[in-house]
DNA sequence: TAGACAATTAGCTAAATAACTAAATGAAGA
DNA sequence: TCTTCATTTAGTTATTTAGCTAATTGTCTA
């Protein structure tokens, strides 16, 4: 739950993650989107993996990650749904709009 | 964004906001429910305010927080939207749940 | 089997985080 | 006004985090 949250917290994996959702990709190939090195790559990549955000299988060379999104939906959503929120929502109480016009 | 994220990546911080999900609750109130000090969990809220998911309004000597429930929607559910989760989805591609008997 | 290639681990540094105590601020009441 | 009470700020410390380079592991392929 946790290591859910802490794992979206950073930008760079919430990215890592948005290139999942399109298709599996490699290690190199998730690297090569972004300009940090590769163990700093492989290092958010175990972030993703201890919050079982990603599957990492190996194929040959290559290691292949693929995100889990029914745990991403399940902390999500989850999470909103203690709150009463994500049904059918129009009209909650706060709005931060339009306060003082 | 990443602030949202951020602020909910500490379970304290999630209790907080659990609190205050039944009904706004003065600083002093909240901080009795922990057994942090009174600054620790200062800072706490102060996250909370940066992450605009609480509102404070002084009230005499107090300080009362309130959740702003739709930040914490728009966060949640936007972010789950952009992965194509919240709808009414029964079947994704993946369940981590029946793989290998 | 030797080299090349992909990825991770080891080891380091700087910055951020979460905790604390002590001090400061600011409002209410005696 | 002086004191008390609620909260925040200041300043410290230990831990975690995010980044790096260098080294290691492990798999292909020439």
């Amino acid at each position: 739950m946790s290591n859910v949250f802490k794992a979206l917290a950073d930008p760079t994996r919430r990215r890592v993650l948005e290139l999942l959702r399109e298709q599996p990709l490699s290690a190199g190939d998730l690297s090569d989107h972004f300009e940090f090195s590769k163990p700093t790559m492989s290092a958010h990549f175990s972030v993703l993996r201890e919050a079982n955000l990603v599957d990492a299988t190996k194929s040959g060379k290559s290691v292949i990650y693929r995100i889990k999104l029914s745990v991403l939906e399940d902390a999500l959503l989850g999470f909103a749904q203690g709150f009463g929120l994500g049904a059918s929502n129009a009209d909650t109480q706060d709005t931060d709009k339009e306060e003082s016009s």
